[in-house]
DNA sequence: CGATCCCTTGAACGTAGTCAACGCGAGTGG
DNA sequence: CCACTCGCGTTGACTACGTTCAAGGGATCG
């Protein structure tokens, strides 16, 4: 039997199996878009899947930084907290999205899941060989952090500089725009996390929040549906309040 | 604003063999790191310096992004604007650090000098083959992307959730470790940046900024010194009061 | 059916922003 | 040489945006 058979049988969960690298859905999205077959079947070697339900801690803030982890379905949370409790989420993952980035070895920050997500894992030492002998992979990776860095700026900008509707709004519009990039449907935008998350993302608190979503609801710029729903009533209105226009 | 071309002195690779990476005494902090003579040569082929006054635009977001710098001399500050002109500063950057990060092709933000200030310039197109031949400068670079997008998201924090005097706290603390870990005195701190330049770092007023440094200087937590230094008379006041406690 | 969680709404409060004035030092020109 | 301007920092008075504190509704679940 080779060799990666018998990795193959290590693999946590069935469905990496039946479902390997090369019929990956959402490939194209992430880090391992543009690598051949057989760059595939060697990633596919060393990847654990993993199902987690929703409000799950994948890995805290200060935990040796053992694995790098890429979202295939779901939505995760990346968050900061300060000793007295005040909390800040620095971002939300979707589909195709990387985190376990590490500085001395530890993780920068927690990892928790807002809903049950799947996500493909990667072991720190084995997926740096393999980034060693794949510079094309090296590279895609680089050039995601470099997105990254700059929807960082974006978020640094909003959270210094926007009121709570100009924050509302642009949240709102980077999920719709977001889900177009990724093929759903980019209105009414699905916005699945809470108004606590919302509020530590944004720097605001619940009720401020609450009263700004009812604010935009009363002006008919956005209504609320079913299902953690939001339908953008007037796009041009939101880029606007996005803004400060 | 002067035009920055007048003040711009470029020194083709006249200078940088006069100069070569070889004995350049930054290297070790930045992305030339651990190259071999060779490899620093080749370097050292395509890079330009730069030197620029204080106040002078290196370019703007938007600007078609034809150019990696590196900073081996004076401050430098990142920043992007509301239409209104509301202005929030991404980052301050000193020896060693690298700008010049782009997405689609355009730079995300606008680089202005502080302080006079020398830069290492690598055309893209030239620095992406290099990039392409030496992996090792490919990681290091990423590493220190990451190391970027580490301290963005600590800002993130910072501008999310911390108070005027916890930020104030953070924004000294943090000029004081960055000095100490280049070697230079890490107290009294070097804060060559306006008010107003502090206030848009901190998501701040310049009144606000000028208000606590006069609070944290009748608390007795800090001094005001000639040249724009602040010495930390009570450190540990001051870590406690960056987070809160 | 009670407990809990999440969201919403109301009222009062407080931190930081706004508007305004002034001091100071550097640079400029009469 | 002095008067003037200009930029920058500081301080004061007032305001406002978002927070805090509090209460209640609605959905879910044991």
């Amino acid at each position: 039997m080779p060799p990666f058979d018998m990795a193959r049988t290590r693999e946590k969960s069935a469905s990496a199996e039946m479902n390997p690298c090369g019929a990956c859905p959402v490939r194209s999205l992430t880090v391992c878009a543009a690598l051949d077959p057989e760059e595939l079947r060697r990633l596919a070697d060393i990847l654990q899947n993993v199902r987690v339900d929703s409000g799950h801690t994948l890995f805290a803030e200060g935990d040796s930084a053992d694995a790098l982890y890429n979202v295939t379905s779901g939505t995760v949370k990346l968050y900061k907290l300060l000793p007295d409790g005040r909390r800040q989420i620095t971002g939300f993952l979707v589909t195709g999205d990387f985190l376990g980035l590490a500085v001395n070895d530890s993780y920068a920050y927690t990892a928790e899941t807002v809903t049950s997500s799947s996500l493909c894992r990667f072991p720190r030492k084995k997926i740096d060989a393999l980034l060693e002998e794949f510079p094309k992979m090296q590279r895609r990776l680089f050039s995601m952090a470099s997105n990254e860095l700059a929807a960082a700026q974006d978020q640094m900008l909003l959270l210094g500089r926007k009121t709570a509707k100009e924050k509302i709004c642009s949240f709102l519009l980077m999920l719709s725009q977001r889900a177009a990039r990724r093929g759903h449907k980019e209105n009414p935008v699905f916005v699945p996390m809470s108004r606590a998350d919302i509020a530590d993302y944004l720097g605001l608190t619940t009720e401020t929040v609450s009263r700004t979503f009812t604010q935009l609801k009363t002006a008919g710029v956005i209504s609320l549906q079913e299902g953690n729903k939001v339908l953008i009533a007037d796009l041009d209105a939101m880029y606007d309040l996005a803004e400060g226009a």
